[in-house]
DNA sequence: CGGATGTCAGTCGGACTGATATAA
DNA sequence: CTTATATCAGTCTGACTGACATCC
């Protein structure tokens, strides 16, 4: 029925899908203090990991229309929690950058994910957790092939 | 500094985090091609995996108010994506179940994410396979602790 | 001129707070 | 009477489409 892959006798990617699923779930449902949109967030994590971007750019990463990504920065211009420059070397181009508090803010939400996982591998057998470290590799691996698509 | 945990020499917990987060990002950019809000997806997905549900219990899991719960389960009635049936034990309450046609969402939406994580698996090389394989239990129990809490 | 980048204007879905009805 | 569950009413944030200015 699902035997479409020849790593099918090293890993069941149903569950390891399955898997990250309640992952996600769990970090969503972690309240963010700060009443920042689901989006927006989003937006400050591209920028902290990726550097200055385009607005354009954001457009096509976090999938939401041209108007909104003007509105959302402006937002968060106003906050201050990102800046805003002209690109020097296209003057219709306007490049957006997190600030210390916008850097900050994505810090303190990392950490917030960290101690939640800590939570769980506290609880898992020294077994387990040396298997899910021997893993660990594999998976930055593969983050790195699907982070900047 | 970051010397807190006795796995530390056998799991990054920090770099493992990371990756949790990447993963997430990618799923979440996965366009979708109905038109459902971020919240109404994962109250079906909440519904497909845990069964019924009074709203009262939605409200504490989706992180929305109870208003909104009532807004939400409304327009996903009126989609015939869940039924509402009275509570034959607490008059007061209403149990929310899946459909078939919200469940079949909630399927197609996983294949996608299997799918994506599945082009990403092709690029490893077998022992990095194996090593997420054998990784794959320890990880599902982690889930399996942090889901239902 | 045509294509890309960003903004302005108007509209609307979907969330919130506060108040209310019904049943435990 | 008090608490739990759900809904109603009104408001507001944040997204969208369409039109537009500016620069490559």
């Amino acid at each position: 029925m699902t035997s479409k892959s020849p790593a099918d006798d090293s890993l069941d990617i149903d569950d390891f899908t399955t898997v990250v699923e309640t992952f996600a779930g769990i970090f969503i449902r972690l309240p963010s203090v700060e009443k920042l949109s689901f989006t927006t967030l989003s937006v400050l994590h591209t920028l902290t990991h990726d550097g200055p971007k385009r607005l354009s750019e954001l457009t096509a990463t976090e999938q939401v229309s041209q108007p909104a990504v003007t509105q959302l920065v402006a937002r968060l211009e106003r906050d201050g929690l990102v800046e805003r420059r002209p690109d020097p070397g296209d003057r219709r181009a306007v490049l957006v950058r997190v600030t210390a508090a916008g850097a900050r803010i994505v810090r303190t939400r990392h950490r917030d994910r960290v101690a939640q996982l800590a939570l769980l591998i506290d609880q898992l057998t020294p077994e387990e957790r040396s298997a899910v470290g021997a893993a660990l590799p594999a998976l930055m691996r593969m983050a790195a092939l699907g982070g900047h698509s």
